[in-house]
RNA sequence: GUGCCCGUAGUUCAAUUGGCGGAGCGUCUGACUGUGGAUCAGAAGGUUGAGGGUUCGAGCCCCUCCGGGCACCCCA
């Protein structure tokens, strides 16, 4: 039989301990902070019925669906976020469930997108939404714990970039831009960050804005001073425009709100050039940036009220969702972690077939005790190769126990990293090692 | 979907104009004893991604395919 070569999807990977590590580490960080807010934890199927996440944004995301025909016929697809399940089961359990509606998911989603820095075919996202909540409030507190948990994991700059679809709304009229043309306009303005000010007015341009209408807008957008300063201005522009005043109003509240809540006003800001792509955002958006390293935004959302209406009654909703693997590139290219290589924490070795009871009862106390302890499972190794095997590793202690040990009554513990060896009573090694211990920083 | 770049040992990379495919790291063995990580000695490891073409001669030039990366679009 040929062997099989061993390889996986492109933009899929495969994640090793060492990997899987820190990305537990930053899972638990998330939930924990998830719940402290007040959210319980939801799970949906992977495999859905392709219509479920079909006609839910734009004719883009539609494209980057992975579908396929099931064995039985059915059209199925897996999930490309987790929001549309959301809005599902909002619609599917309304009678079971208590509104608002809090949830956080966090899970993997497969978009058929092609692979480069920071985006793969698979991929996690984290997400925590509010259904049922028609209130700022509602975005505020999304928002909070969205700062909290970057805090939380060491985070040292972030920003949260805000803005709201009312506002852009009210920015294409002001422009006198037709309904179905704004897609265009939104797009062009959102590459300002990047692209700057000549490109967007060249894009503008060819969206058929004249030059005086593309340089008002570029202007609105760009307007300098704070986020109260520049809503009034905004308020003045949309005298006339009720839905960008209804933006307006709901952007002053927002921000009171997270005055309230403790938010710094160093990590948040009004940035009326950001638009997100998800065509299904109708109020405030959000999205989270890094200075370093250059890598797309580590987290994005807003409100969404029509989405659980496409599936059963209406029902507002806003969340936000954290890139998984983005924010570990991020943590990893910062060297924002140190974290153990291995959750093993002593090696019992094995001196030989005569010892094997010993080494095997010494393992069950210090489970017993708390340890997390593996036994050496090749009795005929030197000892040699069980050290070098705690030391590939990284397993920080080793134990041995021998004649000499079985005679004094002791065993041998010895201190990878310091090299420092010493013989102590049984009943003294769990405490030698745990006193040792290095656990996780939580910060916050 | 569009464009650009790259495939040589397990891995990171060399190889002059087209002229006998090498090195570091890793792996294995030993010096070495009831002990890893250091040092020293030695060994294994390759159809140069696949197929075709040009040539006296191709890792290198040309074509096709496969695989990987980056940018755009879009997005976490």
């Amino acid at each position: 039989m040929p062997k099989v070569q061993p390889r996986i999807l492109k933009g899929t990977r495969d994640f090793l301990p060492r990997t899987m590590i820190l990305r537990q580490h930053v899972i638990d960080t998330l939930r924990r902070t998830f719940e402290q807010f007040g959210f319980e934890p939801l799970e949906t199927p992977a495999l859905e019925y392709a219509e479920t996440f079909e006609g839910k944004s734009d004719a883009e995301v539609d494209k980057l669906l992975y579908r396929f025909v099931d064995h039985g016929g059915r059209r199925v697809a897996l999930r490309y976020e987790l929001n549309v399940a959301l809005a599902r089961v909002a619609a599917m359990y309304a009678n079971e469930l208590a509104f608002p509606f809090k949830r956080y998911q966090m899970g993997p989603v497969w978009r058929a997108d092609k692979p480069q820095k920071g985006r793969y075919r698979e991929f996690w996202q984290c997400d925590v939404d509010i259904v049922g909540s028609a209130s700022m409030l509602a975005d505020a507190e999304v928002l909070s714990v969205l700062y909290t948990a970057l805090q939380r994991l060491g985070f040292p700059e972030f920003t949260i970039r805000l803005n709201n679809r009312k506002i852009l709304s009210g920015l294409g009229i002001l422009a006198g831009v037709p309904a179905e043309q704004t897609g265009g306009l939104y797009r062009a303005i959102d590459k300002l960050e990047r692209d700057g000010e000549d490109a967007v007015r060249r894009l503008l341009l060819e969206e058929g804005l004249s030059e005086k209408v593309a340089g008002r807008l570029l202007e609105t957008v760009q307007m300098p001073g704070g986020g109260p300063e520049v809503l009034a201005e905004l308020r003045r522009s949309f005298a006339e425009i009720p839905i960008g005043l209804e933006g307006v109003a709901e952007m002053e509240e927002l921000l009171r709100h997270l005055e309230a809540l403790g938010v710094p006003a160093t990590h948040y800001r009004l940035d009326l050039s950001m638009v997100r792509g998800l065509g299904y955002y109708t109020g405030p958006i959000f999205e989270t940036v890094v200075e370093r390293p250059r890598i797309g935004a580590i987290s994005g959302g807003g409100r969404y009220d029509r989405m659980v209406g496409l599936f059963g009654p209406d029902m507002p909703a806003t969340g936000v969702s954290l890139g998984l693997e983005r924010i570990l590139d991020v943590m990893t290219e910062l060297g924002m972690v140190d974290l153990p290589s291995t959750v093993v924490q002593a090696l019992v070795t094995v001196f030989d077939a005569q010892h094997v009871a010993a080494s095997l009862a010494l393992a069950q106390e210090l489970r017993r005790a708390g340890v997390h302890t593996e036994v050496y499972l090749e009795p005929s190794a030197p000892l040699g190769r069980q050290f070098k095997y705690a030391d590939r590793k990284g397993i920080p202690f080793v134990l041995v126990i021998g004649p000499d040990e079985v005679a004094a009554g002791v065993v041998t513990l010895k201190d990878m990293r310091s090299g420092e060896q010493r013989s102590l009573p049984r009943d003294k090694v769990s405490e030698a090692i745990q006193g040792n211990r290095r656990v996780p920083e939580d910060r916050g």
